[in-house]
DNA sequence: GTCTATATCATGATAGAC
DNA sequence: GTCTATCATGATATAGAC
């Protein structure tokens, strides 16, 4: 039974992330969550209350998943460029096996920011210690001096935003070429390291 | 007669836009865009024949302001770089004036993206040739050679991702200061131009 | 053109049998 | 725990009076 139910729970969960990512809180239905999950309506009920504390497990799961502890490479005790490099690398890891996530969450933030501001304070995060990270390595001369926050923004500017256009892009510059917007977007880790270096280098 | 229906068209093509750009096609409701109007739903079917045709009738108007003549700019003689500054000026006065187009863009684009797809087809819009201007002026040695999909791509990110998580930077960065934020993204198409000259100018 | 009233339908949610 | 059947609500859309 508790095999059966653990079961069950986690088909529910899954097939309740696969449609809210792809629809959204206001598009998505119960009636397809149950069908991808091979159950009925009533059950969904009977494990998750309501569609919201349905749609909120899933969104707290997503966000844990996609705020993640990349963070901690910002820590590291090595020159800023090579944690930049790797923490470009991790996001784009993450990007690239879950494409959808900056569109659904994009879209959620605009729709109702107050889950994700409940969750950020739930998990303390805060990007401070990021931004000081970053004025530390402008006052140790490794990088130009800058605001950190454009510099911060501007990296996951050009790592996310492409995510969340993937249909223009897809449409209007690839003709509908999957691979060729697979390989497009394989690339950009190695480019955008390169754009962003040759921007903040100190030149010699 | 004719002025009472224009000016009622007018109405209820304001008060769609507002609740559609806000809320998007599943969240908005015939009846808040009614109220919004001034009016009851019946009129807006009387003018409309559907919500749909109410949303296409919207989602057009937005796109033909959002993906502007800008383009324009990238044709004109001068050098490379003074044309990319007054694009991302261009850009960012637009989406100073209507920061939560990028969201319904986004949002809309990852629903349905074919209704821009027609749109597109319909304007006949395509990028190639400001990747055409870009390889121009590299040929020329004014940048340096870069894949210019990325080029673009990078730009654009930089301008419209604030935007798109504008909840977000408000809450985590400038913990509710509207003020402070906007003075922030209004100092940010000077930081672009830069952030990006720094990158592609060839070094002496 | 504009309104009130209503039809129609889809959806979230519950009741109750097994 | 899981199902079928049903309720209650709210949404789009239409009918018809003025």
């Amino acid at each position: 039974m508790e095999q059966k139910k653990d079961n069950t729970e986690e088909k529910i969960l899954n097939a309740a992330r696969e449609v809210f990512v792809h629809k959204g809180m206001d598009g998505a239905r119960m009636q397809e969550i149950a069908n991808e999950a091979g159950i009925n309506k009533a059950l969904l009920h009977y494990y998750f209350r309501s569609k919201e504390k349905l749609f909120d497990a899933i969104f707290s799961k997503v966000i844990e998943f996609a705020f993640p502890g990349f963070a901690n490479i910002i820590s590291e005790e090595t020159d800023f460029v090579t944690r930049l490099g790797k923490f470009i690398d991790a996001y784009f890891e993450m990007l690239l096996t879950h494409p959808f996530l900056p569109g659904f969450i994009i879209k959620e933030l605009n729709r109702d920011p107050s889950g994700l501001f409940k969750l950020i304070a739930k998990y303390g995060f805060n990007p401070d210690f990021v931004l000081k990270e970053i004025e530390q390595a402008m006052d140790r001369g490794e990088i130009k001096r800058m605001d950190p926050r454009h510099l911060v923004i501007n990296v996951i500017s050009m790592c996310v935003f492409p995510f969340a256009v993937r249909p223009i892009l897809n449409y209007l510059i690839f003709k509908d070429d999957q691979m060729a917007m697979s390989a497009f977007l394989g690339e950009r880790p190695e480019v955008i390291k390169k754009f962003v270096i040759d921007s903040v280098a100190i030149k010699q």
